[in-house]
DNA sequence: GCTCGTTATATCTTTGCGTATATTACGGTT
DNA sequence: AACCGTAATATACGCAAAGATATAACGAGC
């Protein structure tokens, strides 16, 4: 009878002007790399066309200082990529501020979530 | 010689399922509708089209119990609009978490924004 | 030196969103 | 009763963002 209960988004972006630094896609982008070895196959998993993964990673590595990934063409698997540690740093920053906040504000979330039907 | 400094933007949003119960834009827009008496002059004042902003206040009054403002068609001004006790408390809430969490988080921010170029 | 899968990049097409525009209803004020 | 500015709603149009497609370069293995 109820209908599909709320979903709270805590989204976090840091900007640089137009650029979008930091952005809940490019964290999860991020992190899909991690666990693939590959922007192809991260971006399959997360059903994004390559074109959008790789336009995300290049906006990163235009506002962060070191490089976020590190990647290699050619070779027997055509090559991939790998976070670099600034871009691991970025990841669990990133999470753990947005831990930080959830749970900071987890109940006065609840008063305002109350007022929806 | 340096890039436009960075930006923190914060944005809690809630939705239901495929519509967006309450964003920073629609927080933003009763503030404006509050502050100037009017849809229209809200829109204006947002510097968006009035059909924008009437459908942010259609999606918010479907998904929240009570209307978040209540209009007046005809009189002498035509009419008008002002937020009921709901609509302020919403955007009370709102901006209260906002700033809860903002504050909250401020240093780990800061860390995180050393990476920026 | 051939193969294969990936990075990197350009070009074309599509489509979904927002804007602009038009129309009707409304009701205090004069 | 005429007026005026707003609410409320529908339709049509333009455009920027996103996807689809194509292509070149790369290099470790076999």
């Amino acid at each position: 009878m109820k209908a599909a209960k709320p979903v709270v988004q805590f989204r976090l972006r840091i900007r640089k002007g137009a650029h979008v630094a930091i952005g809940p896609g490019k964290i999860a982008l991020l992190e899909a790399i991690a666990r693939t070895g590959s922007i192809t196959s991260a971006a399959k998993s997360l059903e994004m066309s390559y074109r959008r993964a790789w336009l995300l990673v290049d906006e990163m590595n235009a506002c962060i200082r070191t490089p976020v990934i590190e990647t290699a063409t050619g070779g027997r698997n055509g090559g991939g990529s790998q976070l670099t540690a600034t871009g691991a740093e970025v990841v669990r920053l990133y999470r753990a501020i947005e831990q930080l906040a959830e749970s900071t504000v987890a109940d006065r979330l609840d008063e305002l979530t109350r007022h929806l039907r």
